[in-house]
RNA sequence: GCCGAAGUGGCGGAACUGGCAGACGCACUUGACUCAAAAUCAAGCGGGUUUCGACCUGUGUGGGUUCGAGUCCCACCUUCGGCACCA
């Protein structure tokens, strides 16, 4: 046979593949298993994270073929969002034909790669038949109180020109472009994501199939705090001003009270006042200032006094009211009571102006001084100066002191989230549209179920910077009320393409449904994914949103499901050169390069072997040739022994075919193992490997004079071990064998446990713990057995000699050590 | 500051439950084949000492537990990631 050639060997088999419909997904079967990688956005060319993530899911996939589960293993696209945007506007191309041409070259590059995927079930968000469903969702949401609109001070990103929800700002950076984001007053849709927070956050118990570092940036995004809300009356003014504290316990410490700039009682507080003007200057100020700087912990913190004051309910005392630029109107109720004694940012706070600080909680056998503190006393400690509650320890005068206010109506515990609502309102043109009518008369409508999907109109002018055109559209933005059928309009906004993305999974078991977005029956079959792959820049994204969306999916009783993914691989980077890929660097590589030079089956491996799958990956040039050469070398194993394998003489074997025999079978038990328990495909490899070199050094040793059947089995088991990572050879070099079956479509091998038993163990012997020699002894020998032997060797036998052997300790075919004085 | 992960040869990485550190691959060195090179095959390859039999040393640092520690415990250093004026 020629030469091992994957330019020709590939592109057959995917063609052969595909014909025959190999990875159509078998809904009937009972053993089910759903493999899915996170979509790609179609940003029009792939790249090594998506060739990493894609090899992962598909060793996965047809190995579990291989172990007799019907594999759902779909693929589709991301296809909403801003780079098709502004794509079209620099290149003057509809976003549509720029994103449909994308999918078409990277669903060639997938194919190129020789992922099993089902595409008959192929998703694509922007397709009307799928927004068409993003929007429903939209409205199940609306019905189920889980969707409204707010006035409110919200993330803008200047360079995209549109807004972004909380765990799309990074670093005060837009996650997209980095530009620093602005805040803007805007009337938004927002999804009630805070009503779940307690079972997103409680439900991470669920994940074990999570790694833990995600479970835990989940937690922290969510971030609970336990405490109570205090009212405290406004003097003179029939109001109260309310507070969240972790710390109720330091009630009677409370010196003064904080609010936030755009809390709406500042204003009636100094209205008509000495104070107004510097107060109103404050605010104003304060507002200017950008969110990265106002939350930045360096900026100082400063306040203006109202000229007001309130009273502290457990003590009774007037306490001033000022404004400061620390306290933020988005978490617990915009104001804070200030305990300098026992707060870090209260104790600087109160020293730059002056404001009275009081003990009221002490460490054990300690006393305080106001006076002397250098800074906060934070931890928990004794109550003094607190009323009745003095000698209370710390926890216990949180609940009494709370339990006191709650019974005199003065405060009640209160959980509070840093987790806000998910802001879905984008003002662009690529996105699916907000299914909402605004009715001079009737006010917001949701368009019914029947009119859905309200369609993108395609007849579009996108312009320079980047305003949504849907305004400026009459035949879109002019409807009638689906009530009174009077004069409306509609929303223009579009929705985040998060929201297109949290279900989409849900879509895969489904895909051509036409009355729902899937049957609860196809979902209950496949969902939750028992494997989700992909980056761990999802952490809280995409992961977050669609827990959330899973959950009200189940609330609705549209899925059994509560977690919409049992068992999360989050992939790490491709780097090279220590870097992550950049143009800019000069140090892409490209999957494209990679199929032509190697081939894909070279690709794959490479990116399997080089890390395992979690962690980051150094791409190595000369790594990927070292797998090339070992394909070639398995090829030319295969190619040198096949057509003498074909007439098997029945000889008994000898010892070294004994030893091909134990290195296939302890290759195959790891292999297996490493595989499905672990997903460690890099030590699964190096195993097969390991085979691949016993059965080298097999035909170097028996030269002509090879057992055939025990060759047969070697080669046939590295072959089928071969066929989840590189699928062409294997398939290429199995028919090579004499089998006219696909390799993939043959069951996984046993491997057989009395090839793994041996005759003999070399173990080592240890004196003190340390290796003084080395012994080959009968398999499973006692440890009185172990002991004889090793004393009887010379060696051991000399350094022994004069000591005084105070204890062996012997482990079973590993080693013994012996321990003298 | 808080939370989390990780530090092992020249490099990527193995060592799964405490049991022979460095599997497998890369790079390098040597030998075979060749006129030669490449390819291929074979062998060597942590550091140090060596009378060539072996000995000492070694998994970020310092302690500890244990017959035995890369693995467990304590303290620290470094790197990376997340959160951070969150009351």
């Amino acid at each position: 046979m020629a030469d091992y050639n994957p330019s020709i060997i590939e592109p057959k088999w995917q063609k052969y593949w595909e014909e025959n419909n190999f990875y159509r997904t078998d809904e009937k079967a009972q053993k089910k298993f759903y493999v899915l990688e996170m979509f790609p956005y179609p940003s029009g060319r792939l790249h090594m994270g998506h060739m990493r993530v894609y090899s992962i899911g598909d060793v996965l996939a047809r190995f579990l073929r291989m172990r007799g589960f019907s594999v759902l293993h779909p693929m589709g696209w991301d296809a909403f969002g801003l780079p098709a945007e502004n794509a079209a506007i620099k290149n003057k191309v509809h976003p549509a034909q720029w994103t449909y041409a994308n999918i078409e070259a990277m669903k060639k590059q997938q194919k190129a790669l020789g992922i099993s995927y089902d595409w008959e079930r192929e998703v694509t968000t922007c397709a009307p038949d799928y927004y068409k469903w993003t929007q429903w969702l939209f409205l199940l949401f609306y019905k189920r109180g889980l969707a409204y609109k707010k006035k409110a001070a919200v993330n803008w990103c200047p360079s995209c020109n549109t807004v972004l929800a909380n765990e799309q700002v990074e670093d005060g950076g837009c996650w997209r472009c980095g530009t620093e984001v602005t805040t803007k007053d805007l009337e938004q849709w927002f999804l009630r994501i805070t009503d779940y927070a307690e079972r997103l956050l409680n439900d991470l118990k669920l994940l074990s199939g999570w790694p833990e570092r995600v479970r835990v940036m989940q937690e922290n995004w969510i971030g609970r705090s336990e405490g109570a809300e205090i009212h405290f009356p406004v003097k003179g003014l029939d109001t109260k001003i309310t507070v969240f504290t972790t710390r109720p316990d330091t009630l009677f410490g409370v010196t003064y009270l904080v609010l936030a700039a755009e809390h709406p009682l500042v204003e009636t507080l100094v209205a008509g006042t000495e104070h107004e003007a510097e107060v109103k200057a404050f605010v104003e100020k304060t507002r200017k200032l950008s969110e990265i700087v106002r939350t930045s912990t360096e900026t100082e913190k400063e306040g203006v006094f109202t000229g007001a004051y309130c009273i502290n309910p457990a003590s009774g005392e007037e306490v001033p009211i000022l404004v400061g630029n620390y306290v933020l109107m988005g978490y617990g109720t915009g104001a804070v009571m200030g305990v300098p004694a026992h707060d870090q940012r209260d104790f600087e706070f109160a020293h730059k102006y002056n404001l009275p600080m009081r003990v009221v909680v002490t460490p054990e056998g300690k006393e305080l001084e106001a006076e002397n503190l250098s800074e906060a006393y934070v931890d928990e400690g004794i109550l003094i100066n607190s009323g009745k509650f003095n000698g209370y320890p710390s926890s216990k005068a949180q609940k009494e002191i709370t339990a006191y206010l709650q019974k005199n109506g003065w405060g009640e515990p209160k959980v509070t989230y840093r987790l806000r609502d998910w802001l879905i309102s984008r003002q662009r043109y690529w996105g699916a549209p907000i299914p909402i009518i605004y009715c001079d008369r009737c006010g917001t409508v949701p368009v019914p179920e029947e009119d859905l999907p309200v369609m993108l109109p395609d007849d579009v002018v996108l312009k320079e910077g980047g305003q949504s055109p849907l305004k400026e559209h009459q035949e879109f933005y002019l409807t009638s009320c689906p009530n009174c059928g009077g004069k409306a309009h509609r929303e223009t906004d579009t929705m985040d393409t998060f929201f297109c993305s949290s279900w989409y999974y849900f879509r895969y078991t489904d895909p051509h449904n036409d009355r729902l977005p899937f049957s609860k029956e196809k979902a209950d079959a496949w969902v939750p994914v028992d494997q989700y792959i992909g980056g761990i820049e999802h952490a809280i994204l995409h992961l977050l949103y669609s827990r959330f969306f899973t959950k009200v999916l189940h609330d609705a009783g549209y899925t059994a499901a509560v977690e919409p993914f049992k068992r999360l691989l989050a992939q790490g980077m491709v780097n090279k050169d220590g870097a992550k890929m950049s143009k800019s660097k000069g140090n892409v590589v490209s999957p494209d390069e990679i199929i032509e030079k190697y081939g894909a089956d070279t690709g794959r491996l490479f990116i399997l072997f080089a890390a395992p799958p979690e962690k980051d990956l150094d791409w190595s040039d000369r790594g990927v040739e070292g797998c090339y050469r070992f394909l070639k070398r398995v090829w030319r194993l295969v190619d040198h022994y096949a057509d003498e394998l074909a007439h098997p003489t029945g000889q008994a074997a000898d010892d070294a075919d004994q030893t091909l025999r134990h290195a296939v079978h302890a290759s195959l038990k790891k292999v297996t193992e490493d595989i499905e328990e672990r997903h460690n495909f890099n030590t699964a490899i190096s195993a097969i490997m390991e085979a691949v070199n016993a059965a080298y050094n097999y035909t170097n040793e028996k030269k002509d004079a090879i057992n055939k059947e025990i060759m047969a089995e070697a080669l046939e088991t590295i072959v089928l071990m071969l066929a989840p990572f590189a699928p062409h050879l294997a398939e290429e070099l199995w028919q090579r064998l004499g089998h006219k079956e696909s390799v993939h479509l043959q069951s996984w091998p046993e491997y057989d446990p009395t090839a793994l038993r041996v005759a003999e163990v070399e173990i080592a012997v240890q004196i003190n713990g340390k290796v003084r020699s080395r012994l080959t002894i009968p398999t499973d020998a006692d440890a009185k057995t172990m002991e004889q032997i090793a004393l009887a060797d010379k060696k051991i036998a000399d350094l022994v000699a004069d000591k005084e052997i105070i204890k062996v300790i012997a482990v079973p075919n590993k080693l013994i050590n012996i321990v003298v004085r």
